[in-house]
DNA sequence: TAATTTATACCAACTAGTCTGTTGGTAGAT
DNA sequence: ATCTACCAACAGACTAGTTGGTATAAATTA
């Protein structure tokens, strides 16, 4: 039988999704990726006619994967709660579980590896990033909205950098995390920020 | 007359040092470190048996650097208020200040650097990375205590998450400066971090 | 239906260039 | 005369990418 070709696509793409999260992608060899995928250089680059289609195939696969993980949890924790502030402190404790089984060599997350790396000097690159993290700030920002609309703030609020606030928190975790090898930090620090929005809505 | 060798050597770190924190360490090649710094690569060799030796270098500079920073800004901190608080605040303003200069490119630490490059396998250097944000995260963990000594907080505080809260803003913001190509970032965050500060802390 | 062409998916072996690191040597100060 | 600091030229390993070919399945033709 011929075998699938989107098979054996994928399996490069698993395969250099994790050495590049681990290791980066520019010490990310070809050469390591076809033996950990069990390939050879020849079917490499017949789906991939350059490590940079490579790339920009890793970026678009991790920015689908966000926004999946951006809207999946969102409607569960609006599903779980109909007072906004509760269904923001779900959907944080659901990205916190998400993170509770991953191993420690595994957090990280592919746009600061590549930012780093300046890998996303290209445009393409540079805009799929930005606008999965733009998304994320645009949804959680105008689910603040909400929450400020029904608990008035004593001091003044503004929606989009407590939003940012979160992706602040997510992206430093992961590199206190990888510098300090220490798998809980993640957990502690959205802990802290939902501490942070219930203070700021507290009803007192 | 006898070239300084140190000038040379200090030469090579601080280029290597730039190139580093703007592409990674991985990506930069000893060529493009000798040519930058306008010298052979016999010459580099003298100075450094091999590029991990670059590596280790890089790395305690940029651990001392950030222990001067610490030390320097605390003390002066210290010397403008009396008051923990406003020491604190004052000190998390100071480092607002060092980055308000700073070009975009420039921004970043070698640390998540080399976390996402994985570069800090070698125990001495990951031992070095860890502990010069143990330092940071024990300076400041003493001075929010000595807030909370002062303020009673309504709701319980723990001093280290505050403090390693501090380190997880700034990385966070170093990650999404180079992500969004938005230098307000940092700034913008650390403001927030102080906000939140006097919310805690707040006599009301 | 049988023979043939075409397209997909793959591989082994190669190439050109880049990488870190080496060697053998020189100029000048002590 | 020895040591420090340096350099030009080289070597071997590794890099991304190429070439020419094969096996299999599906499509086309006889």
């Amino acid at each position: 039988m011929a075998k699938d070709g989107n098979v054996t696509r994928e399996k490069i793409i698993e395969t250099a999704m994790g050495l590049s999260l681990r290791q980066g992608h520019v010490a990310t060899s070809i050469d390591e990726v076809i033996e950990e995928a069990g390939i050879t250089k020849g079917s490499f680059f017949y789906h991939f006619p350059s490590k940079k289609d490579l790339a920009v195939a890793l970026i678009e696969k991790f920015s689908s994967s966000e926004m999946r993980i951006l809207e999946e949890n969102l409607e569960k924790a609006n599903k779980l709660s109909k007072d906004p502030l509760q269904q923001l402190l779900i959907f944080v404790g659901l990205i916190q579980e998400l993170h509770v089984q991953m191993k420690e060599d595994h957090i990280g997350c592919l746009f600061a590896s590549f930012s780093y790396e300046n890998q996303l000097q290209d445009e393409d690159l540079q805009t799929m990033a930005s606008e999965t993290l733009i998304e994320w700030k645009i949804k959680l920002s105008e689910k603040i909205q909400e929450i400020i609309d029904v608990y008035p703030p004593k001091q003044s609020v503004n929606p989009d950098d407590l939003a940012d606030m979160f992706l602040v928190t997510l992206e430093g975790a992961y590199v206190l995390t990888r510098i300090m090898h220490n798998p809980k930090i993640v957990q502690l620090h959205l802990e802290q920020y939902k501490t942070f929005l219930e203070s700021l809505f507290e009803p007192n």
